[in-house]
DNA sequence: GAGTTATATGCGCGTCAAGGAATATGCAAG
DNA sequence: CTTGCATATTCCTTGACGCGCATATAACTC
């Protein structure tokens, strides 16, 4: 659950797609074998991998196992972000656009990776 | 560039190292040597890459070439994380500071899962 | 021009991670 | 207990990555 940890497995295209198919709702493995196109066994380990990293937890139902978001390391994400953000936000500010101080508004689209 | 560069190139510890040097301050690519331990040849490589991701900049400066950090990747990752924040947010409304440890969240209020 | 400093690149090597196929484990129904 | 389904794990191969070394390029000085 280091950082190391933490970047290794958000490094990966397919485990950010994972991950983005979880913010949307839990979903089961073959759940999510099947939205991303990926074989069975290499979304286990992909899974394990996100797991170990602290990414999501796991609810077991019968034989499926649910998977779900962890919000916590991608809060720590953020706070790694945290101090680079006002460096891009001075720099959107030299370039003439002001912005609120708030840390808020996520007018943007989900993650398109 | 893409995505993929960009994630790859945070994903290296030193590289981060290097980016949150970059914060600070620019620095030349001797200073970097110095700072992180790193091999000179390594530090090239390393910024290399990062400069591949769009994440630092060259100001050349006689035989020093002055790296700085350029904030917008890093504010491609802010927006990439921007979905979800709402989630932990959410989260943390609803467990409060504590962590759990069992996989289900023994909560007391809400309803809905 | 030669020589010196500052940085970049090419090469070889070890390591590590990803993917695929086959197999093993856990769970439920009959 | 045997069968069938859902998921995890093992073995193996391959490809990418990082490091150290030596060397190449570029710029400044004399």
């Amino acid at each position: 659950m280091s950082d190391a940890t933490l970047w290794a497995a958000l490094a990966d295209p397919h485990r950010r797609a994972i991950v983005a198919l979880l913010l949307e709702r839990p979903r089961s493995v073959g759940e999510i074998v099947e939205a991303c196109g990926l074989s069975q066994p290499s979304t286990s380990k992909h899974l394990k991998v996100l797991r170990e990293a602290g990414l999501v937890r796991v609810r077991q139902d019968a034989q499926r196992r649910v998977h779900s978001l962890d919000p916590a390391p991608i809060a720590a994400l953020d706070a790694w972000l945290a101090p680079y953000r006002a460096l891009w936000n001075k720099s959107l500010d030299t370039l003439g656009r002001r912005l609120d101080e708030t840390p808020d508004a996520p007018r943007t689209s989900p993650p398109k990776d």
